[in-house]
DNA sequence: GCCGTTTTCGGCCCGACTGTTTTCAGTCG
């Protein structure tokens, strides 16, 4: 873990205690908002330490914050988490991921019934004990039970602490994409569509919210039927007038990346609500979120002397909220709402892509960004064939290649270090060129590369020598071995690959896989600034279970003007499908095309190709 | 504990829903 990971779970921990302590809680929230600032940030929050200044810069941290900061990275600890681990069970912490349990509720299970973890909640619902709890009653149990169930299944078993798993993008799109498909045809002309985290494009989905909008009760009756009783559900959690929520069982795996029991077993909670079709545009941009970015919306209405909510935007004329909601008082809004431009507008805002809408710094925009989109890209730069572990052949790869628009396809199998996909050795490397250069004369309209995705040794030497690398068209440098070095020698490493002069890419630069490992941790500043001034670009892996760069990471590399290559590392002709979730993490990170490699014209992406030869 | 086009104090987003209550507290997104 790095320790920016470490530093943002301890202000995380803080925060939950100080709420189950019922201390301040706008001084817990500040806390939370402190870890968030230190996970988002692409450099590591150690190097920022040495001047608290620095630290202070950064939204949400001020002078206390960074002295704990400070206190963590010089000790390696922070007195104050101690002391609050001292006044409660730690076991309590994981309470607050079941759903419907908060922190006041845990205060008085703990303090009333003795609770201490999940082991003792659940004897205390066996005995009874619950009952004599103020505000809790058989239904309320009842529904603590199921919450129980679904959160232990989620957690691989036995809840062993294991944090409930979220889907990956690549699982959760085309679910949500089916059912928007299906109650789209089972009640024709309605606008549907999915929000939340999923239109966000973040690497992992928590739950899948779909948003309708009926046009009169008939049709809010048939959509919530529909979607109560679609295929795959395998329970209803609620259905009322306004949202419906249900429980949907998942396939059993992740394709060639094996099975996740855990995931299969269980299964995703799916939200469906229905707004009325005036309100589309402030409820989409309502339930897309993020929450920070809605708080932050909230907050530039107020000090317009206007309160923003999931219906529209109204005039403020109940500061002290006493009256019912604007909407049903039949207050006039102050703009249309039903398209998000129109409430941006009104707002004061250029339209913000769903992908920037996190709070971290998008309100600032006085113009619309102009962000990478999946029909900017025109090259693939890495790809595998049945010479390694790839299942189409150099021919198959490259028409399918050019079946989807592209003018250029680089063959990139793996090297010899990787044996077990195949990796090539010298001379079948050597034959493998032939062989491409051979499919190259045969298919027309696309141009094919002879290329390699290069192991990148432990001590940072490729897997091949110059003058081998010297004979390919396309070098993509990748470390798959040793993912377990500290950040100062993974560091090392991957810049001794950058400052190879016949390296172009560098590959999933980090290795980590989502849900399976973490990968490497290196300085991302250090290889951002070394890829800039070798004219290297730093791959945004596209496949699901990678998205490596990361969001953050792609946004420091496009703060930095650095190239970036959007690649979907193909090996199945599926493959090429991932390429919108690699577009959706590089637009979190503010990419924009000219930066990407992929989307320049053949004649400028070949000379930059042959710059390195 | 943070923050400032109400700047060093006094704020800090909004509504739906649920289950528990006889008017509201807690959770969620």
């Amino acid at each position: 873990m790095s320790s920016n990971d470490a530093i943002a779970r301890i202000l995380h921990e803080m925060s939950q205690m100080m709420d189950i302590l019922g201390e301040d809680s706008f001084r817990a929230a500040a806390h939370a908002r402190a870890a968030r600032a230190v996970e988002s940030l692409s450099v590591d929050v150690a190097k920022l330490a040495v001047d608290k200044n620095q630290l202070r810069s950064l939204d949400g941290i001020g002078a206390k914050m960074a002295d704990k900061i400070h206190e963590y990275v010089t000790t390696g600890a922070i007195r104050e988490h101690g002391e609050l681990l001292g006044r409660l069970p730690s076991g309590l912490l994981c309470l607050l991921e079941i759903q419907g349990l908060g922190p006041k509720t845990i205060r008085s299970l703990w303090q009333q019934a003795g609770v201490t973890d999940l082991a003792s909640l659940e004897k205390a619902i066996d005995s009874g004990a619950l009952l004599a709890i103020p505000r809790m009653g058989q239904k309320s149990i009842d529904k603590l039970k199921q919450a129980i169930a679904f959160y232990k299944s989620q957690a691989g078993g036995a809840g062993e602490g294991a944090a409930a798993r979220r889907l990956h993008l690549g699982i959760a799109m085309p679910i949500a994409e089916r059912v928007v498909e299906l109650l789209a045809s089972a009640v024709p002309g309605v606008k549907i569509a999915f929000a939340g985290s999923l239109r966000r494009g973040k690497e992992t989905i928590g739950d899948i919210d779909i948003l309708a909008a009926p046009r009169d009760q008939a049709e809010a009756d048939r959509l919530t039927q529909a979607f109560t009783t679609m295929p795959g559900v395998v329970s209803v959690l609620a259905a009322g007038g306004t949202r419906a929520s249900v429980q949907v069982g998942l396939g059993d795996g992740l394709g060639r990346w094996g099975r996740d029991p855990s995931a299969a077993a269980a299964g995703v909670q799916m939200d469906l609500k229905l707004v009325p079709p005036e309100s589309w545009g402030a409820a989409m941009m309502y339930f897309t979120g993020s929450k920070e970015h809605n708080v932050a919306l909230r907050e530039r209405a107020r000090k317009k002397g206007l309160t923003l909510n999931e219906y529209g935007l109204f005039p403020e004329d109940d500061p002290d909220r006493k009256l019912e909601p604007p909407q049903k008082r039949g207050v006039a809004a102050v703009c249309k709402a039903d398209t998000e431009e129109s409430v941006y507008a009104a707002l004061g805002l250029p339209y913000l892509p769903p992908e920037c809408r996190e709070n971290l710094g998008e309100l600032a925009s006085t113009t619309p960004p102009v962000l990478i989109e999946v029909a900017d890209i025109k090259a693939e730069l890495h790809a595998h064939t049945t010479a390694s572990d790839g299942r189409l052949s150099i021919i198959e790869l490259a028409e399918e290649a050019r079946s989807r628009g592209f003018h250029t396809i680089a063959v990139t199998d793996h090297s010899r270090s990787s044996a077990v996909a195949g990796g090539l050795s010298v001379e079948r490397l050597l034959d493998h060129i032939n062989a491409v250069r051979a499919a190259a004369r045969q298919v027309t309209g696309i141009t094919i590369l002879a290329g390699s995705e290069v192991d990148i040794l432990a001590d940072g030497r490729l897997d091949y020598d110059d003058d081998i690398l010297r004979m390919l068209d396309v070098v993509v440098a990748s470390p798959h071995a040793a993912l377990s070095q500290s950040p100062e020698v993974a560091t090392a490493r991957l810049l001794k690959a950058i400052e190879n002069p016949f390296v172009h890419v560098l590959g999933h630069p980090t290795g980590r896989q989502i849900n399976r490992r973490p990968g490497l941790s290196p300085d991302m500043q250090m290889l951002i600034a070394a890829a800039k001034e070798r004219n290297v670009a730093l791959e945004i892996n596209t496949h699901w279970m990678r998205l490596d760069l990361r969001d953050a990471h792609a946004r420091a590399a496009a703060a930095a003007g650095c190239l970036v290559a959007l690649d979907s590392d193909v090996h199945d002709p599926s493959d090429f499908d991932n390429l919108r979730y690699g577009v959706m993490t590089a637009r979190r990170g503010g990419v924009i095309a000219s930066q990407c490699v992929n989307t320049w014209p053949a004649d400028r992406l070949h000379a930059w190709l042959k710059s390195k030869r």
